[in-house]
DNA sequence: AACTATAGCAGACAGATGTCTTCAAACAAG
DNA sequence: CTTGTTTGAAGACATCTGTCTGCTATAGTT
């Protein structure tokens, strides 16, 4: 054992309750979750360690009786560290926060973020980058400086969504519209000028917009 | 081999890049963050099949080379699905997304919400609910309709702060303002009313304003 | 008290996982 | 062209990991 555990005689604890009933469970329930909300799996051996237990069966039953209850589920594929937070738990997923985007550097600057945001499991991580809005273009949509907006990598979308594209080598947000077989970005503020750009070059599909009244997001 | 790769015959794509120098390395790197990010670690066979290698000595390699690099981290201790990225990731907390707020019921709705939003942990999981929001009141604040806001519960509130309280027992957001030692709570939208409450019941104060432009958050 | 259910221990075993060695093909440099 | 380096395959092995069986102690119920 590696937990530094003191050597018992064999049995000798065998079935030995050591405060009211439920609690070793949900000692077992804290550690799982913040294991996963960390990002970072739990194996059995490794709760039957961090809560002061003997055998990894006995971690078992308890991890059975919280799935039955809905708390926690497994992957039954037979890997290693199958523990998931269940709906309406979504295994949140981390967003890089872009600093500035211009052509070409994307994939850098995915790699090197200035932070990160968590956003729902239910948007699967791939694809997925956020940028601060700086300007005041998309107002009317309540889209305002400092807001960050997630946005799902894609290189086409729809007449309405807000989309941000490459213009003049730069990042910008704003509502694409379609207008006989051409390609319009709108503003959504009259101080600023539709965009029709000779090609278009689209990073992604904006899908959620966060503003941040206290603080600033993780990480940053 | 579950991954549908072909049978070949033993040793007959030894040795053979498919693409330009760094390019499975690349590919490696991204599957593998995109893979942390989602707080799922990969094994090197999982790997080794997503990016259609056949050998997880090779992975091993190229995780070796972006180690050395500094891209990618490993946790030494022996132990399974050991790769990290190397920033401190912030750890995500799961906030309770209510449905209808009333006078009365806010513990009993936090126990039961209809979903979670998942907030940075630099803002301590505890003390913060979310919320729906439901009308046009707070429009000129860039708040909307179907836009979410995350609320620190407390029970005062500086002038100017976004806040929610009970009016006539029910939760709305509206901004805080002290006129001559009274509480006013201001729409950010001429059609609506200034409202003088006789007592302030404060819910909390508005942190994080989310508008989901696509689905909705986990759970719901 | 007796019986039952719950909780925990110990040990064994199968499969997942990481790592190492050797060999071979492809590519880059001189 | 030759040589050295990089890249990838195959196979073996040690250890981690999940799961199962059998036993025992404790707590709850009748």
């Amino acid at each position: 054992m590696k937990s530094g555990i003191s050597k018992k005689r064999k049995g000798e604890s065998a079935g030995r309750r050591r405060g009211p009933r439920g609690e070793m469970r949900t000692r077992i329930y804290h550690y799982v979750q913040q294991r996963l909300l960390a990002g970072d799996p739990p194996s059995v051996r490794e709760i039957r360690d961090h809560v002061g237990l003997r055998a990894t069966q006995t971690v078992q039953r308890h991890l059975d009786g919280l799935i039955v209850d809905g708390r926690l589920e497994r992957d039954t594929s037979g890997r290693s560290r199958a523990l998931r937070l269940p709906q309406p738990q979504p295994q949140p997923s981390l967003v890089p926060l872009l600093g500035r985007v211009q052509a070409g550097v994307l994939t850098t600057a995915i790699e090197d973020p200035e932070g990160f945001v968590p956003v729902s499991g239910v948007r699967v991580g791939d694809g997925l980058f956020a940028l601060w809005i700086r300007g005041l273009s998309m107002e009317g949509a309540g889209i305002l400086p400092g807001d960050v907006v997630i946005v799902r990598k894609q290189s086409d979308a729809n007449d309405g969504d807000i989309v941000v594209a490459l213009v003049d080598d730069e990042a910008t947000v704003k509502r694409l519209r379609r207008r006989d077989g051409r390609v319009e970005l709108h503003p959504e503020n009259p101080d600023f000028d539709v965009i029709v750009p000779d090609s278009l070059t689209l990073l992604g599909k904006v899908v959620e917009v966060r503003r941040f009244l206290e603080g600033a997001p993780g990480g940053v």
